[in-house]
DNA sequence: GTTCCTGCAAAATTTTTGCATCAGT
DNA sequence: ACTGATGCAAAAATTTTGCAGGAAC
């Protein structure tokens, strides 16, 4: 995406943020959650529960899928995960930055890639909408729907 | 909401529009369709299959949930309705306006009520966003997050 | 030593598919 | 009659829950 040259400003800082709010909150530490809070700082983009199992179960990883829904709950939960639909089904999540820094997504129709964009005039349309509506406005999603370069191509 | 009296601007334009979209396609017309048809055109915002299938159950319709399905994927294959997702896990659909008129939605995060609403500098925003990207936009959805007004009093 | 958290397996949901039958053309 | 579409029921896929054992504090 020509746009905008899309990355997590700060990967390593997310996990040290997620890591410190599940501090805060009490609880315990474990094997599990560190695992999923460490494949989820690692990605790119969004990636589903059964993704996020896979790629840990092939690192050698033995942590169980309930253990992987169970954490994003927690840290959707606290607001530290972005839960992303792209379509077809399957809920992903991708890491929420403290900053309040944030992409949205567009999804190819084809194939179902995804991409990350932002756009600064599109924040300030919907942050003006927040001031017009009867509706107390705590975070937003904005999907594209078309085909990505690849499949343009093709 | 009050920023806006939402409606589809005509229910019944849409349901002659989408019987003649399936028309012009070929293949039979059938009981099971037109029950979805009336349901979708007759609905102020979006709903799950399971819903639509409820409701015509309730008037004594004997329609399948399969047919329900098939029915809502034929529609979106041919654009004639707009999956929506809540943020629930259940996808939900509405009738796609042929001049592209179109909303989107307000999702309480406590109650998971679904408002609707439109706002033209979204709109804007949205598809200048669709000429500077390496990406074909032929779609989009909008989701804020949210407390309605009601779970804010509560 | 508590008790929070885990992994497994079973259950609950949502959506899709197989198939014999029904119905539109 | 031909064959698309249906309804039911079974299957598949995704997510949640129950529970006994393990690990953090």
């Amino acid at each position: 995406m020509a746009a905008h040259t899309h990355d997590h400003p700060t990967p390593g800082a997310w996990s040290a943020h997620a890591t410190e709010a599940l501090a805060r909150r009490g609880g315990r530490r474990s094997t599990a959650r560190d695992a999923v809070l460490g494949a989820l700082a690692a990605q790119d983009c969004c990636a589903s529960a059964q993704e996020i199992h896979d790629r840990l179960r092939g690192q050698g990883n033995r942590v169980g899928i309930a253990s992987v829904y169970r954490t994003l709950e927690l840290l959707h939960e606290h607001g530290l995960v972005t839960r992303v639909d792209t379509g077809d089904g399957v809920a992903r999540f991708e890491p929420a930055l403290p900053g309040g820094e944030h992409h949205h997504h567009a999804v190819c129709t084809r194939c179902g890639s995804v991409e990350a964009f932002a756009d600064d005039a599109l924040e300030a349309a919907i942050h003006a909408i927040g001031d017009r509506v009867d509706f107390e406005v705590t975070g937003h999603d904005v999907a594209l729907r078309g085909r990505c370069r690849a499949c343009r191509a093709a």
